[in-house]
DNA sequence: TATGAATGAGAGTTCATTCAT
DNA sequence: AATGAATGAACTCTCATTCAT
């Protein structure tokens, strides 16, 4: 790579980090280009050879956020051995509340923006070598001791719910603090996946 | 009431409106105040005598849509005569399932904003006269045949479940469609009742 | 008039002025908005309040310059008593050129932008309480002793010459300067009328 | 010529081409610098290498176009063999207006920048290698079987009023389509020529 | 000669808010 | 209570120009 590539890098990744430290601490709405331009030492047209606009740079760190929280329970996961897919399950939930619990802004950003969309949007980033979490997930109910009926459904419904629970519970201790909500949660999982299993 | 205060209830109301369809039709952050203002049939400044600003309008928007869409339910559970709590609660999320499906923008607006705080928002609202849908909720579960335990982070989960997974599924069709999916949300929703018997 | 219409109303001069001012000095390119309404002692937001953008204002200044420069001509018609279409056509346009000899900024401004549009364009002003200088031409057609075919053509002919020819001569004294041009212009515009007589 | 000169010309020719299509499709104004480089396919600091700034491309493409025009007339005049002053005269006007009428956008950019510089124009472009128009007009007028006073100015009104009255009658169609207001343009071209007859 | 990343001033425009009427 | 003209800070985005490679 050349000194102009990497300096090119340098200057996007600026910006990527200025904008994400920025989003989390003051919000989308009152973050101006100029406090991001600013901040990360670049000019202000600078912005603009990389990013669109302010949410062109909101979805592209939604999506790349999302990627690495998701990367990191996965390769943890493979780490530990787990076998069984409701233990399975729960262990990558149980890391990523863990990673969300100690950074409550990542989970404000990102659940305010797409809580849902987590999954699927690492579609969006262009950087999705192999990390692609979905496929994970569908690789996990495969090697199941057990067959499933209507993956997708199961994995939606899960995601969906830990996703809208665990937001209200780490954020606001609603209805819970969350190490008090978990075992309802996870016993909620295995209720869902078992209702998935087919014969 | 006094000619001065019906036309100042008028003017409110106008407000109220306006910004409502406004909101749903180009976003919150594409409707300027003096769109509200300019539609609604009034100057700029009489804005300023009822809301603080923007955001003060929208959140006794969203409750006030909220308050009334949960009321419409309770009232037609009522009207239904329907018994048993699983029966209930699957008829009262059928309804505003129903309402939403009519009227995806109300979806739209009231789910990026506080998909889940939907129960409690009712206190943002001055209004709610005799129309606390968790109180009602509580006197459903009290009335059941069977007790409960911790029923607050039962409601909790069934709506946080119910909100999430019908706000994708509604607006976005995904996993499902909506009606494709109710069947194994109704499932899960029973799932969660049972799991919180007591005895 | 109420004291509230009578600033607005010197609000809005001020600013019409001011453009017309920096349009003929720095040219409209290099002419901001910031410009204007900081020469005009007003904030930038007031200028949109009675225009569009730069080009509003400059369409709607030249109107109103071309309309001005017109109807003086023709006041001073009115009140030499001449009679004869040769000579009164000669008499206005000897009129407008003095005016725009004495005025060469805004000759410029007025031509660059639309010599010829400079009859027709007082149907953009709206401002023509009996100024419009078309009709006046018609109405002096009409009144001289001959007839003539195609007075539209003749007119437009006409006008074209002289503001075209005027304006290289006025300006950069090319082919002569206009003093020394104008007895050939003048023979030029009797032998058009000419031609145009019927009979 | 060198494998580098050829190149360095290639780009140059881009540049001016590509310059020309935007110009006259939208517009000078809207024309950015970085348009131009992106369309031609060279980098943004090569357009420096040849060209002051955008107004130095525009002045430089405008006396090129109007050369081409009249050189063009001037050849077709040649081979037509047409004699007497009038007739040439009219016979180029015919010319240069049959090619602005399948070519408006460039009637458009040349007009709106300078309709009556056409003649001196070519003082502009350093490729006037015998193709100087208005030596060629004086050839014309010298030729004549007629002698003729303040030549300069004849033709001067000429060109003035043929570009003039031409420019809104092909673009605008006032007052008349221009193969209706021929006829009177040609009449008073001809009355123009004979009243600057010697003798 | 050619490149194109970087610049940063400044353009046009919006809009929440104020306040004299 | 109601108005709406006026404000001016703040905004996003553009673009001619430079200069290290």
């Amino acid at each position: 790579m050349g000194k102009v590539d990497e300096n090119k890098k340098k200057k996007k990744e600026a910006l990527f980090n200025t904008a994400y430290d920025l989003f989390t601490t003051k919000g989308i709405n009152s973050t101006a280009i100029s406090d991001i331009v600013e901040n990360a030492g670049v000019a202000k047209g600078t912005f603009y050879l990389y990013f669109k606009d302010k949410y062109d740079i909101k979805n592209k760190l939604i999506a790349h956020k999302t990627n690495e929280l998701f990367a990191a329970a996965g390769d943890a996961l493979e780490a530990s051995g787990i076998r069984g897919l409701e233990e399975q399950l729960i262990f990558i939930i149980e890391h990523v509340f863990h990673a969300l619990t100690a950074n409550k802004a990542l989970l404000n950003f990102i659940s305010k923006n797409l809580v849902m969309g987590a999954l699927r949007s690492t579609l969006l980033t262009g950087e999705n070598s192999g990390s692609d979490i979905y496929e994970k997930f569908l690789m996990l109910v495969d090697q199941d001791e057990h067959d499933y009926n209507d993956v997708d459904v199961m994995l939606f419904t899960i995601v969906e719910l830990a996703g809208s629970a665990g937001y209200n519970s780490i954020l606001y201790g609603e209805p819970l603090p969350i190490e008090e909500y978990k075992p309802f949660l996870y016993r909620c999982v295995r209720l869902i996946v078992k209702s998935h299993r087919a014969g």
